[in-house]
DNA sequence: TGCCCGATTAACT
DNA sequence: GTTAATCGGGCAA
């Protein structure tokens, strides 16, 4: 049986963690799956909700890490995020997608979907699988509901540009798990290529 | 106070 | 490929 992920497993570099949580398993009152895809988001990133300081909203960022920052996006949808880095750095990794693997029933229901792959492959969509709202706002990442694991052996990553954004488009902090099917949009497999 | 716009999604054409 | 839904944060005035 696995252990959970300690807090001090956050207290590090933002991009480190990011591609370290890729395999990982997460779960909130027992229902989730493997993270496949996540975002990096920096304080000094023009992209990153904290570039311009300390609001009401981002606040958490600013504290220790190993806690959950949940914003509302579009009006719409809740998104998940695991504050990172030394206390104050303001950095945190945006979780985007999962393979399901625990209490699918229940997400269907929540989803009113059925079909797997469209259960939590985007950041609004696990949020609402997994039941996350502002109620999880500030909460530690190593106690219930939250059950983050590590992965149980090495995988293989992808990484590059972040999705959804306007600023500092052009910085590959965006990883997947290499193959998923689950992942919110397909990774670009051959970059070099010209037009 | 008012205005603009966003780390999205689903339902269109 | 395009667009409506939907609303709080952030900033100008």
């Amino acid at each position: 049986m696995l252990k959970r992920l300690p807090r001090v497993f956050f207290s590090r570099s933002v991009n480190q963690v990011a591609a370290e949580l890729i395999g990982a398993t997460l779960l909130v009152d027992g229902v989730g799956g493997r993270i496949v895809e996540v975002e990096a988001y920096h304080h000094t990133d023009p992209a990153a909700h904290s570039f311009r300081g300390r609001t009401v909203r981002n606040a958490v960022m600013f504290g220790p890490p190993g806690y959950a920052y949940v914003y509302r996006s579009y009006g719409v949808h809740w998104c998940l995020n695991f504050v990172c880095e030394p206390e104050g750095s303001a950095s945190a990794v945006l979780i985007r997608a999962l393979e399901p693997t625990a209490g699918l029933g229940v997400m269907r229901r929540r989803r009113g979907v059925s079909n797997e792959r469209l259960l939590c492959s985007g950041p609004g969509r696990l949020c609402e699988a997994l039941g996350v709202t502002a109620a999880h706002y500030g909460l530690p990442l190593d106690r219930p509901p939250f059950e983050i694991l590590p992965r149980p052996a090495a995988v293989d990553i992808v990484a590059g540009p972040r999705i959804g954004i306007t600023k500092a488009v052009d910085k590959p902090w965006r990883y997947g798990l290499k193959g998923s099917r689950f992942l919110s949009k397909p990774f670009t497999v051959s970059p070099g290529r010209d037009h």
